[in-house]
DNA sequence: CGACTTAATTAAGCTGGCTTAATTATTGGG
DNA sequence: CCCAATAATTAAGCCAGCTTAATTAAGTCG
């Protein structure tokens, strides 16, 4: 049967694929919080199930199974973080460590319950999408606001860092997704200026980076 | 800190509690679904923690801080059943072991969002009291149907036990909590005759038994 | 190429929660 | 009051997931 830490571990490696594939040992380890021999181990678990292809010294991929458990858990996270945020009311630096703990006590009739009383959501309160119940996802723009250059409009589409303080700090700024800002410069050490409701906004290195 | 784990053995001995005090190793053990040596053995590791008094061979009572966590958790129980019949829809068979996981992974915001918008609930849908913030719990009632005698009319309060096979039984009787019965004849075995609607229902023993 | 650095794996071992088999307590009836 | 039946505990051991320390593989640079 299907762990709970297992189901952590599938979605690690999918989040972690987006920027590196195969995915390293040492990367998960960082990104979970773990040891790199507890990430060999599991590795090797996750690859005699199946859902990933695990080579020694070369590290993991998902397979089309383990992208698929994958897919069902990010959309319950991400279904769980609208309910929390659209229903509960809660503050979108919260929901993120709740859901993290309530994707993995969902069944499919409660994940149908979900997106019956939420509607036509397509995205988590951050901006990411939401996969459908088949786990078809809609590709997600990944180009940070560090990439644009002056005089640029770009419109924020998600906030891929879910570290309250960096999500309160954005949120104080205004800059949901949906907001349009225009790059008014790039400085070397990655800050930025911009504009954004007629106002000059600087933002550290580290915001622009996760603004995408 | 606390596990999941621990949070299960708290309420089973809570539940216990109301109908055996101390509550032995063997209930337990069959209420849990696990070996008896499995109950001994956490039943130490909860006393060494303060939530439970053992004594060998004697069997275990909640302490004060014990009763509060099971409260708790039971409090997280019946507001997740309430939300899953009266906000997502689900039948009334289905929620309690779909509470059984979601009341792990309920943070303090969480509860308090659900009791916000379940409003004025003070019972599950089963008709168990839910307990309040402080948990306290309104003391319920404990007779079953089966100690009534022939004439008496008897307000139907909780159906004293999740099996959905008598959940979906009883409610094709449109025995739901609040129903106002008469008992018309007892029989040897347990088993019932009474009067609902204007009409005659025979119920068996298990079912009559977890009537109150 | 060889030396060094860094990444990954092996080895050994721990903890929580569980199992079965064997042993010891408790208890109710004759 | 003793004995058999039942309940509980001890003993030994398994599994998942983790740790640290030691070793090996891979990659970089002069």
């Amino acid at each position: 049967m299907e762990t709970e830490r297992t189901e952590e571990y599938l979605e690690a490696i999918y989040k972690r694929q987006a920027k590196e594939t195969p995915v390293s040992t040492s990367s998960l380890a960082a990104d979970l919080g773990v040891s790199q021999p507890a990430v060999t181990d599991m590795l090797r678990t996750l690859d005699s199930k199946g859902l990933i292809d695990y080579k020694a010294n070369k590290g993991a991929v998902l397979t089309r199974s383990g992208e698929g458990r994958a897919l069902a858990v990010i959309r319950r996270h991400r279904l769980w973080e609208r309910f929390l945020t659209d229903v509960l009311g809660m503050k979108w630096d919260k929901v993120h460590e709740e859901a993290c703990r309530l994707e993995h006590a969902t069944s499919p009739d409660i994940e149908k319950g979900l997106s019956d009383i939420l509607g036509d959501v397509d995205t988590c309160p951050h901006g990411h999408a939401i996969p459908d119940e088949s786990g078809k996802i809609k590709r997600e723009k990944t180009t940070a606001l560090t990439e644009f250059h002056p005089h640029q409009k770009v419109r924020i589409l998600a906030v891929d860092d879910e570290d309250p303080k960096i999500l309160r700090a954005v949120e104080k700024m205004g800059l949901r997704p949906g907001a349009i800002v225009t790059i008014l410069k790039r400085n070397k050490d990655g800050s930025l200026d911009i504009e954004y409701a007629k106002e000059t906004i600087a933002l550290d290195s580290g915001t622009a980076a996760v603004l995408m």
